[in-house]
DNA sequence: TTATTATATAAGCAAATACTTATCGATAGC
DNA sequence: GCTATCGATAAGTATTTGCTTATATAATAA
């Protein structure tokens, strides 16, 4: 891995917020629209941030009809650290169960 | 490790000039002075450097006359972390050794 | 077809980042 | 004392980042 590649993966991972979706990916793959909810942000930040991982092969996508549903890219050579860094931090407050218990359960198919 | 702890974390060690001090680092203890030969910055970048690490709690300094001598932190509990992933990059081509060759060893003492 | 839904993309903006040059403080040597 | 050197800090600047709102695209539903 070359410093350039190293830079993007860092800096994929070193947000907050990009920190807490890989978190939510560790449990299960989601769609944009349970982002938007867990994260309580607007559904083109949730994208931008997809993107980014993305870039850093981070993650994966998979089309499936009007929804993305994307998950952890397990292939990736730094798999096994990215999920020693995750590990290290606290569980988010809010997740799809919270959600629901709120009423507020995306369905997504 | 909270997510403000680790953000600060992997954007202090997430920037390419930065990689390359801790790579520097991870061989032996150098002064400010060393790494502006070394990266071919100003002065006043690679101090601003050394804050940001030492912010992360990366790197420790120890006063020695004008000089002040920067070394890795060994003590920081996600030492083993860092040291495997500057292992995955490549060694920096500029050295001390080949500085020397130019002349342009910088004595420090 | 038309409307709705899920997502992507574009453009704009404020804050953060990584530098620069200029300056200040502290130490060492004369 | 005076001067030179090492390093920290301040201020300025160009670029990047993480959001926003507005719009475009694509698939489903009516």
């Amino acid at each position: 891995m070359d410093y350039s590649q190293m830079e993007l993966y860092l800096k994929a991972v070193g947000d907050h917020n990009r920190m807490l979706i890989l978190k939510y990916l560790m449990k299960e793959a989601l769609c944009i629209c349970e982002f938007t909810e867990l994260l309580d942000m607007t559904q083109p930040a949730i994208s931008q941030h997809m993107r980014k991982l993305k870039a850093a092969e981070l993650v994966m996508e998979e089309k499936r009809g009007r929804w993305t549903i994307w998950s952890l890219n397990t292939r990736h050579p730094q798999y096994p650290i990215l999920l020693h860094l995750l590990s290290l931090l606290p569980e988010p407050e809010r997740t799809i169960e919270s959600l629901a218990a709120e009423g507020k359960r995306v369905i997504c198919e």
